[in-house]
DNA sequence: GTTCTATGTGGTACCGGTTACACATAATGA
DNA sequence: TCATTATGTGTAACCGGTACCACATAGAAC
């Protein structure tokens, strides 16, 4: 691979002019910029993104931090900064920390030794001292780890209430509750949301905590079908929604006739069920888009106009629910 | 950040020794070893994994491509390399090529700038010329792009036959084949599988070619469930099987009492599906810890044992088959 | 005719590692 | 005892860019 240097053998100026016209920096005449890109052209030249990073200390690779991209959270979030990312000339790197402090310790540590330009983090645990000091830009997506760091999430708290509103409007008035993990943000939000939308209006509801798992999901309605007669279900997730559908299916309890059910997040799981899961939908293009975009800013050392950006959900009504007149 | 000539002065010997340290290299005595150690604990040293890679050519990064990592086929595969490749050292970066050739020719060139020292395509097009003559290793999953270029995949043809088989021994006599786009080198092969099983078989097939999409699996699958009756499908992947039980739920046809349905993959939607998906599996955290495998021997210069492995994929019966005695 | 500014170019130190080579010294073997 | 080998360390060139600084020229301003 041809390098710089040879560049400018080729056409015969400095190496500092051939600097100059790659970044279109300083002076440059019009002949120069002929007879470099004519050099740069018959060597096949690429400039070396690496002795580039060296040099300048910065680096176009994003760093993208979630707990598991197998979760159908994520990918879509993924691939929302991967498309922003691209488009600015970044490239994403992907870790999983499976909500392991350890692992996502070593993950920034790595990263900072690889020059990445910042990291997006969608991690779900409490301990954030080492994202703080780090002097790498940081936006938080789902979850707020820091007063100091950025975040963009979905405005849970809102989204559950209007979700629980529907399945009041549907006529349910026994509404099991599954929350999410209580000491995680979205998780208490969206329950904070549930309970906004059932306080003082006579509704009889149960509340559990279930993790975001389906199969364990699908045990414990199992379980609560047997002990208690309910309406409906408000799940805080898409995945705790299919594994309650799956638990009722069993149950011989038939949906929505007999059992409404509002799933949350708005994955394509929630679309690809049968019947189609009515769910609270987050648009998770829009944040990680937006993320990434907030990221490229603080890169570029511009000022955030806004900080803490919480984004609409909506309510996708489909065949789990069923709206009365 | 302190760089290796201030650990040098700190420790007070030389960079080369302290380079030999820190890679294992030569011959360092322990007294250099220790006060080496001492100094890089005390500065927090972490050595420039940028300016090792300027130096040697190498870097740590592995680039994957894939279409779309929305594809609930891709963040398991992903996955699976990212563990593989944490646990030797290497980093993933993720790239959506949206089986589209520009997009990917652009990736491959991007990374190359920035050193990446291989590549695990996991495309679906028919060009690859631009992977020839790169010098830098890569690893083909799923299809094969170029005889030259090892590859990696699911027994594809065996498992469709096997799927199918187990429509046979459910009773299905009627089957509808939902295959996927013909050229396509796994569609093709899954189809081929199927009429392996069907073959001689006094079997009625109706066949039509689906691309691996929800929506449009649905909308055929509705409309064939009106013209001809079929009491067994097979689909080539989960997310089409999915879209064909919404399909049959919509025309008021029980799954699996009336209609048997097999699908492919083995994707967390198959088990998450009411009632839960019979499908042929793919291990595909098995085939991406091994491309991952295969990719790091090929960046150390070894040579693989076998350039072409085949997976055997694993049927899991579930819920929309019925086993008959 | 000076001074100033805009334009254009080149030389070279630097980013932070690796490694070839030179040069010690100690241990081993003949 | 001397040659040979194993062990240990340092100097400096190199990887391929960037960018500071010096310098040259031309036209404008005074």
């Amino acid at each position: 691979m041809a390098n710089i240097r040879d560049v400018a053998k080729a056409a015969g100026v400095s190496v500092a002019t051939v600097s100059r016209y790659l970044n279109n920096k300083g002076y440059i005449s019009e002949e120069a910029k002929r007879v470099i890109a004519k050099a740069v052209e018959e060597l096949n030249y690429q400039p070396s993104m690496i002795a580039r990073s060296l040099s300048t200390k910065q680096s176009t690779f994003i760093g993208l931090i979630v707990p598991d991209i197998v979760n159908p959270f994520f990918p879509e979030l993924a691939r929302a900064i991967e498309d922003v990312a691209l488009a600015y000339g970044y490239t994403l790197i992907l870790c999983n920390s499976d909500e392991d402090l350890e692992k996502e310790i070593n993950y920034v540590k790595t990263l900072q030794q690889k020059y990445v330009a910042g990291f997006i983090v969608a991690s779900n645990h409490v301990e954030a001292e080492h994202y703080m000091g780090l002097d790498i830009p940081i936006v938080a997506i789902d979850r707020r780890i820091h007063s100091s760091i950025p975040y963009i999430a979905t405005d849970n708290r809102e989204g559950a209430r209007i979700g629980t509103e529907h399945l009041l409007d549907s006529g349910c008035r026994n509404i099991l509750c599954m929350r999410g993990p209580s000491g995680l943000g979205p998780a208490d939000d969206r329950f904070a949301g549930f309970m906004d939308a059932v306080k003082g209006k006579n509704i009889e509801t149960h509340i559990i905590e279930c993790p975001f798992h389906f199969d364990i999901a699908e045990t414990m309605v199992k379980k609560i079908l047997q002990e208690v007669s309910i309406d409906g279900i408000f799940a805080s997730s898409d995945v705790t929604a299919a594994g309650a559908m799956k638990a009722a299916y069993s149950a011989g309890i038939h949906v929505p006739n007999q059992l409404q059910i509002v799933g949350y997040d708005g994955t394509m799981l929630a679309s690809q069920l049968t019947p189609g899961l009515t769910t609270v939908a987050q648009d998770l293009y829009r944040m990680g888009a937006m993320a990434a975009r907030m990221l490229i800013e603080l890169i570029k050392g511009q000022e955030l106009t806004e900080r803490e950006v919480l984004i609409p959900a909506e309510l996708l009504i489909r065949q789990t629910t069923r709206s009365e007149a």
